[in-house]
DNA sequence: TTCGGAGTTATCATTATTTGATAACTGTGA
DNA sequence: TCACAGTTATCAAATAATGATAACTCCGAA
């Protein structure tokens, strides 16, 4: 990040993109001092970096508070990113298929860094907000998304990774034990699938399968939440493993 | 864009911002030449703003092929604007019971300048990609969506924007009379709802009605896409139109 | 295998641009 | 009415971006 003696770096740019990276799903909008405090940037350089969004139209003002706020470029620029990742054209018809078989809310996860980002979803009843919505990261090794996509990887890679990437504390249930961890990975490998229950939620039943690429390591995971309360493992199992599988298996071609 | 005597304008930034607006549908993923060209900026400037992009984390890069494609950040940001906008919020769990009445394509479209902008999309059976997914902006006057918002607006605007906005020729029966869409404007305030066939795509019927704002005026508009081959306008009036006028009256809540 | 050339990466002197400090302004609540 | 927190404007100093150019890589053709 703070690169020196990088001749090609521009710290001007990456001074802009701080600006927008202040913005998440707790700070919503965002004045100058409060830019400010969560950038730590000088006054000064908030002031033209916001200024110069705001012109740029990447960032909304109100008028009335002053306040700055994501502008509808920031969509724009997901608009591009569907277009230019090339699982998405793919899954995306498989996914509808699926959703409107089983009538259950459908995600498509990808691997981020070390952890899943959610690109495509398809939220079929009411769930929090925050479950319904694209670009939420959530770490890797908590996810049953996560859990698959690793288990397509060799041993060495799942160990190491297992013993050092993060984990959160979502729920009293969140599993934190990391050889645990990896067992479920390499159990994960053995079924094509991987499913949870309470680790980001409580009562939230999870179940993923990998999207394989032609080096037979995932690209992406279909996964799918069910209420816990309404059904056990076993039956998740039972009643939406089968789709899920064709899912998956469709979307290679 | 070329902002001279604005102290305040920082043109780094602005060129970086122009690196990440060089993509879209048609470019995927680019050069460095490639994005000399495209935004006409210097070799070197390419050279240094693609770089730091990518160091920050805003662009990937093929190893093989050096060509630069947004990231997954991409997605975040779209994250990150979907919890700053309150309308999203307030909206989407009245469109997922709307999509699951009628096993129909719907939308949410807003206001971007003189475009609609597609926020938030349920598509619900197989249409083209472009169509599926957010972020799209179309010109407002073109469609069912940008007209029904324009129709909560004083005369006086509607007549100014009808005269003065871009308009695009999509399909041989799109309509481009401005004063026929100022009068199909008039008339969508009469009925509280504007539908349209054929305007951006053969055989589409679109149907839109305004969510508005505690003033009266469309902050939003819920619209629904349904073939023209299955249904026709009356049908689709019939059919649709009573549940979408719910949809749009529960969102005001 | 060598060669040519398009495209990418690296270097550097120059100075235009950004910088940060500070002053002036605005509006809101006491 | 005043005080103050927050926002907007100004400016001299020099840092950090610039653009020209050179060096390097890689790929395909001969």
């Amino acid at each position: 990040m703070k690169n020196k003696q990088d001749s090609l770096y521009v710290s001007t740019l990456a001074r802009g993109l701080q600006i927008l990276r202040a913005f998440d799903e707790s700070h919503v909008s965002l004045s100058l001092t409060d830019l400010v405090a969560r950038t730590g940037l000088e006054k000064s350089a908030v002031q033209r970096m916001a200024h110069t969004l705001h012109l740029e139209g990447m960032l909304d003002r109100d008028p009335k508070t002053r306040r700055f706020r994501p502008s509808h470029a920031w969509l724009e620029l997901a608009y591009a990113y569907y277009w230019s990742d090339p699982v998405i054209a793919r899954a995306l018809p498989k996914l509808i298929e699926f959703s409107h078989a089983e009538g259950e809310t459908i995600n498509l996860a990808q691997m981020s860094g070390d952890h899943i980002i959610y690109s495509l979803r398809l939220p079929n009843q009411r769930i929090h907000f925050a479950a319904s919505i694209v670009g939420r990261r959530l770490p890797a090794l908590n996810t049953a998304a996560g859990r698959v996509m690793l288990s397509t990887r060799p041993d060495a890679e799942i160990d190491e990774v297992c013993a050092n990437w993060p984990l959160v504390q979502a729920t009293r249930k969140t599993l934190t034990d990391r050889d645990e961890i990896a067992r479920s990975i390499k159990a994960a490998r053995e079924n094509g699938y991987c499913i949870t229950r309470d680790q980001m939620l409580l009562n939230e039943i999870s179940l993923a399968a990998p999207v394989r690429g032609t080096d037979g390591q995932a690209e992406a995971a279909v996964q799918i939440s069910i209420s816990g309360v309404a059904f056990d493992e076993r039956q998740v199992l039972e009643k939406f493993l089968p789709t899920l599988l064709d899912t998956t298996a469709g979307i290679l071609g």
